[in-house]
DNA sequence: AACAAATACTACTTGCAAGTATTATTTAAT
DNA sequence: ATTAAATAATACTTGCAAGTAGTATTTGTT
């Protein structure tokens, strides 16, 4: 049970980013700070800042910023606007129609997790995760 | 949040077959069943037969059996036989060296839902999964 | 106007899970 | 012995996420 890279890679930055959530944060810091290839995490802040986010500032002293305060941007916002959260809230074994009327052998218990999951990630707030350090490992 | 299609083939296989643990079954059998494409199901049962659930019987009148009384037979060893437990019980944010004592942003609250993902796992036996109908789709 | 430092875009490469094809081996029935 | 029906093994192909490379664009500084 895991995020994709790029799910875990948006999380890690804007967690960082949130520590010091009013400065312009470059490209090239990130990529020192956080240990994450630099073409990748350019393309993915491209990702971030058409999500809404963060909005890019282009040209010499440019960079990225929140758009609004970390307290209202939540894990689930991220990973759904890199990934899509179907991607992780589907069927257990993979099953397309699995559904409460139509369900797997693992539905009723699996629900119980899902929606445990679902609640970390509504409630979890950048803002929270940037209290926390950021490991680079 | 999802298992490997080889996690997920090999719990629905097993649980097919532990609808009717005593009979010998076949690779075409459960290809026609379950929907699984046919040359992956067969080098998963190899595999499985290898992991000790079940045993093939070779030759003409050949198949796969069960080793053990389903009931004996958990999730949680599913899942690690293929592809190794490890694989989804580790940090939600991929880093390698979280732990208690390391944690990254997410660690306490994923903690807790893991625990709760693992005791699924762990507590849940073929034999339960094959009362349930196993979907095609 | 020229330069430098930043982001944006497009295309290519790599790695791994999943899927496919072919051939070899085993064994019961005839 | 031969055949048929099953599993086993090996190698190849495909698809997608992740990673890399090079070029274009933007904009402040000089």
């Amino acid at each position: 049970m895991k995020l994709s890279k790029t799910a875990d890679y948006s999380l890690r930055i804007l967690s960082f980013m949130a520590k010091k959530p009013d400065e312009l944060h470059t490209a090239k810091e990130l990529v020192d700070k956080l240990n994450i290839s630099d073409k990748y995490l350019r393309r993915l802040m491209t990702k971030l800042s058409k999500s809404g986010f963060i909005k890019s500032v282009q040209g010499r002293e440019g960079g990225y910023r929140f758009t609004k305060p970390t307290e209202q941007i939540f894990v689930s916002q991220i990973i759904d606007a890199v990934d899509g959260l179907d991607k992780y809230m589907g069927c257990i074994l993979g099953f397309g129609a699995c559904s409460d009327d139509n369900p797997c052998a693992l539905h009723k218990k699996w629900a119980l997790v899902r929606t445990d999951i679902m609640n970390l990630f509504k409630t979890t707030s950048i803002a929270e995760m940037a209290q926390k350090d950021v490991q680079k490992i």
